[in-house]
DNA sequence: CATGCTGAGATTGTATACAGCAAGCATTTT
DNA sequence: AAAATGCTTGCTGTATACAATCTCAGCATG
């Protein structure tokens, strides 16, 4: 893999940072993929730092549930199980419905905005990085960092497997676009009953398309 | 404060796990409170280690939430503000209604068993350890772990506080018991929507009574 | 051929050394 | 006297050294 040197600025980003942040991105965009190995010391020469700013950063992907560590026998990135690629989809519909209820009931200068956007691309774990899609912009009107961090999280951990659906993936916005457009109606409308089963059920959706899409070989 | 050591039996437990083990106990408990400072060295000699374990425990205390930790400059066990209090309490009672909800749906002989206990105290952010509790066994059953550490996490953050109660949680289990009954009732008996709706209601009002019980001096 | 042992190499866990930042105090300057 | 400046001290961030443990190839043995 290609070395990489952390830009030299000191400037607020100390090197336990910079390589969490170098190693979530390259999990998600699938640089590191589920199953890999995680070697301190590789990681470190790649990174350009020593240890122990990977140990710390390795400790925190523990903490997302991104990879696993065992005592004295070094970690992996995580590698999803069906069951548990469903229990993430079911806690992430969830999360998700418990926000758009609470979206439904905040200022409503604020979900009157949600109608008016156009949004992007289908959104269930959705776009990689970008920051307005459905999810995204949910998380940040629900008005509660707990639970949009949760979701956020969930997010996170389903995202490698999203790049990897491919051609199913494109179908998304298609088959996703009327679920959440009417999330986001009911959310406008101030109706938090609906926005919550509608978001739910958006969710679900999204699980069962993914897990149909991703064959054996990748999703045991 | 009381010098500890960690018993020197190397079956399972690395230096840095253990040391995370006991801040979280400290802090729960309230041996660590709110605001205080968390000075690696100290707590190092205290426990009878080096800084590298305590800082890869303090990474984790802060990806718990239960200190900050700011750049050259240490951390503090977190102090919650009141703002932040309700939005845990609410984040609590959204994720506690969903394993509700879930867990209503299962399969029924656990959901008898539920019925079927008699239940200590009250539950909200309830009893310090014990997991016999109503959320305890709650994230048992609901069958998706990730909700159930989701909850676990933000009542973790609420335990320092429910210490200094008093006496206003020496009265809980009287307000408490209904909500509680009526929310396991509804649990045994498969109805999602009234789990719900029951174990939403249960934990607002354990809000509303520990936000009041409070005084100013312990939650700004 | 299968099985178990062994020792070298690799990898992690912990301790310690060193450098850099931050806050407080004393001294100087105006 | 008040403000500014420069030390001093304590703490954190990172690197490195050392110890403990695991892995696995190679070999002996049944």
């Amino acid at each position: 893999m290609t070395r990489v040197r952390r830009p030299k600025d000191p400037t607020e980003l100390s090197a336990a940072e910079w390589v969490r942040q170098q190693l979530i991105e390259d999990i998600v965009a699938g640089r590191l993929r589920p199953g890999e190995k995680l070697c301190e010391v590789k990681i470190a020469s790649r990174l350009g730092c020593s240890r122990t700013p990977v140990r710390e950063a390795f400790r925190h992907l523990g903490a997302l549930g991104l990879a696993n560590f065992e005592k004295n026998r070094g970690g992996n990135v995580v590698r999803l199980e069906r069951a548990m690629m469903l229990e993430l989809f079911e806690a992430l519909a969830e999360v998700a419905a418990a926000c758009a209820g609470l979206a439904a009931s905040r200022a409503e200068a604020q979900r009157r905005s949600l109608a008016e956007r156009d949004w992007p691309h289908a959104a269930a774990p959705a776009g990689s990085g970008g920051d307005d899609d459905l999810f995204s912009v949910l998380f940040g009107v629900c008005g509660n960092r707990l639970l949009s961090e949760a979701g956020a999280t969930i997010r996170c951990r389903l995202l490698p497997y999203w790049r990897l659906l491919g051609k199913a993936a494109e179908e998304w916005p298609v088959h996703g676009a009327p679920g959440q457009a009417e999330t986001v109606r009911a959310m406008a409308a101030g109706d938090g009953r609906a926005s919550r089963r509608a978001m739910r059920a958006f969710v679900l959706m999204a699980r069962d398309q993914a897990v149909r899409g991703l064959p054996c070989s990748v999703l045991p």
